[in-house]
DNA sequence: ATAGTGACCGCGT
DNA sequence: AACGCGGCCACTA
């Protein structure tokens, strides 16, 4: 495990359920847009049983990029169809369950109009 | 130090 | 809309 596999981890951690991230919005939002590539090595490099959620990760096409390992396809369209997240002709709408990226904590103020 | 390897991406057929 | 390429970046042997 390197530096950048931990920061990887660390941000995909942050992708609420029911939501997914592009392997290339991943490499963005950590400062290096065209390292796609390698958010995708980092997260085949997470231990079984990791709690990171790399189901949450897509492709920019918004689908499964694990064309090899056909039961890991499989079992990241279950993870992210249990969340709720619907699949037309093997694709995700990345316009409908995109990840907007990590939010601030909302200014006290605003967390109140937040409950309307 | 270096060459090889992808859970990628955008662009041009 | 699908496919093929070339470029890219971090990791590995």
């Amino acid at each position: 495990m390197t530096v950048f596999d931990r920061t990887v981890h660390r941000l995909v951690g942050r992708i609420p359920p029911g939501r997914v991230a592009t392997y290339g919005q991943i490499a963005a939002l950590l400062g290096v847009p065209r390292a796609a590539r390698a958010v995708g090595s980092a997260l085949k490099r997470l231990r079984a049983g990791s709690p990171v959620p790399w189901h949450r990760v897509i492709n920019a096409r918004g689908g499964i990029s694990l064309r090899a390992n056909l039961a890991g396809m499989l079992s990241q369209r279950l993870l992210l169809e249990r969340e709720g997240v619907r699949f037309a002709s093997e694709r995700v709408s990345l316009a409908r369950y995109r990840w907007r990226g990590p939010r601030r904590q909302p200014l006290r103020s605003l967390r109140v109009l937040e409950r309307l």
